[in-house]
DNA sequence: TATTGTTATACTCTATAACTATA
DNA sequence: TATAGTTATAGAGTATAACAATA
């Protein structure tokens, strides 16, 4: 019996997949599929001045990003103005409304997330949580951010 | 700034990736893809009699899993038989070459993830990997065992 | 008739390559 | 000429449906 534990790759696809499942009926709820969160969530801390960088921190690529953009522009919930003083670029920023949402979305998330880790004692899931955002860092490097 | 840290989907997500992009190269050392070493995994610890059930245990399903099992069929690190008590179903097993190879394949993987995890002190790592693995249980369920 | 394994078809998602506009 | 954004095409990956063998 080689393995006590599974490998950690394995396991966290496993926690990925099962965490997306988790947060569905909650996205379905505010009318919202996952890439467009992932999008807002993104945008919240300020605009983007280039769609490039916003690919890049959502871990899209550019051409798949647009589909969401013009999706979320067409909901009122982001708008596209050209750069000012590059006018290939565009500013990519959040409307009011797309703002209230991802502050709700975002909540609603951690409401979930709370629930699903009710069973842990409450300085083991702090102490696990935190580890975590270092072991991200490590493994996968310091998330971009715009 | 609402969020002191990431969403758990987002983090599981990434370092799901990050860990499939870091055994990328240990398993073409090995000369087998990321699901071929995942059924071996599965099949480590015995026969399975279905392979319905080896598709449910790799989170395949049972078309997906047929060109994996060809292909690992073909280099003779398993095999299939037609089960005696029920000629429908077929058993999976490992051949002792296969065994072999599922050994060495996560004695190496086990030494990537120790590299990668090297920033951690011993304690911390120790307390993150078994609380990662009831976190799992909690929000995944309990992995089908074979 | 129902079920296992298999094969074939359709669909979705992703990646690559052209096209437009600005520089 | 080079770059940002966009659109169109091709490819990989996944899911659905039909088929053969056995029960």
């Amino acid at each position: 019996m080689t393995g006590q534990r599974h490998d950690l790759g394995a396991t966290f696809v496993r926690l990925g997949r099962a965490m997306v499942a988790a947060e569905q009926p909650v996205l379905d709820e505010l009318g919202i599929e996952m890439w467009d969160y992932v999008v807002l969530v993104a945008l919240r801390d300020g605009p983007v001045h280039t769609q490039a960088r916003l690919a890049a921190a959502t871990g899209r690529d550019t051409t798949r990003l647009i589909p969401i953009l013009d999706r979320l522009e067409g909901r009122g919930l982001l708008y596209r103005t050209p750069d000012p003083a590059d006018r290939r670029n565009r500013i990519v920023e959040l409307t009011a409304e797309g703002a209230e949402l991802v502050t709700a979305g975002q909540a609603a998330i951690r409401r979930m997330e709370a629930r699903l880790l009710a069973g842990l004692p409450e300085d083991e899931r702090a102490g696990f949580i935190s580890t975590l955002e270092r072991v991200a860092d490590l493994i996968a490097g310091p998330r971009d951010r715009l």
